[in-house]
DNA sequence: CACATTCATCGTAAAAACACGATAAACAAA
DNA sequence: TTTGTTTATCGTGTTTTTACGATGAATGTG
C-alpha cells in the first residue's frame, strides 16, 4: 500500500467504512450477537462460545471497542462489556442518508 | 494468521460480514455514493472523482462486484456501473434482525 | 489498417489484519 | 503472603489488503 489514502475521503466516508470495518469479521458479529441477545456478558463468556483463543477474542473485543460499538466496564478480575446502541443508530442514519436517498428511483439499471 | 478460522462461523455471521467488508473503505463508501446518486456511471467518471489510480479504482470496483453490491455491463470500450439495491435490503434485513430485535430492553447497560 | 481510448489484469511492495502462545497485570481467595 | 482466576498486552508468523505502474484486451476512430 505504501501511503494509505483513507484521509482524503470525508469524515462521513469515513466514519461509515470505520463502523463496517469493525463488523467485518464473523468473530466480532459473533460477539456483537452474543451481547445483544445476553445484554451484557464478561470476555469469559464469550470466548467459551467462540471457536478462537483468548487473546484473539480479546483482540477482537478491543477492536470493537476502540469503534467504539461497545463499552467494557472492569468488574474485578472481570471486564463485562455491552453494546453501545447509539453507535449503531448513528450508523444506520448515516448509511440509509448516503444510499436509501434515491432507492425508489434508481429501479432500473444499466 | 496462518488459518483463517472465518469457515467455523455461522453462514449468516459470514454473509453479514463479507458486506462489511465491501464497504468497510472509504474509496467503496464513495464509489457507491456517487453510484446512489447518479443510478449509473461509467469508470473513468468514478477515476476523476476519487483520488486514486485507475488501476486501483478499478480494483475496488471488482470486490464491489464480487461481493454483489454493484451490477458492471460492458457497454463497448466502457463498463457502466450501478448499484444492486437488492443486495442492499437484504444487508438492512440482516442488520436489523441480529441487533435490532432486543434493543429496547437493552437500555442499560454494564 | 494504424492508432487512440477505455478498462481489467498482472506483478510488486508496503501496510494492516488475523491468530496464537507466552507473559504481565489486577484482583480475589486461601 | 501465596496462589489461582481473569483479562490485556507483547511478540511472532502468516495472510490479506491497499496502492501503483505497466501491460494487455477490447472496442472505437481516422
Amino acid at each position: 500500500m505504501a501511503i494509505h489514502k483513507k484521509e482524503e475521503f470525508s469524515t462521513k466516508e469515513q466514519h461509515l467504512a470505520a463502523f463496517a470495518k469493525a463488523i467485518s469479521h464473523p468473530a466480532r458479529i459473533a460477539i456483537l450477537s452474543v451481547l445483544a441477545k445476553r445484554n451484557q456478558c464478561i470476555c469469559g463468556e464469550i470466548v467459551e462460545i467462540l471457536p478462537l483463543a483468548q487473546s484473539t477474542v480479546s483482540q477482537h473485543l478491543k477492536e470493537l471497542k476502540n469503534a467504539g460499538l461497545i463499552n467494557g466496564e472492569i468488574d474485578g478480575p472481570r471486564t463485562c462489556y455491552c453494546i453501545n446502541w447509539k453507535a449503531f443508530e448513528k450508523f444506520n442514519a448515516d448509511f440509509n442518508s448516503l444510499f436509501e436517498k434515491l432507492k425508489e428511483a434508481n429501479a432500473k439499471c444499466c
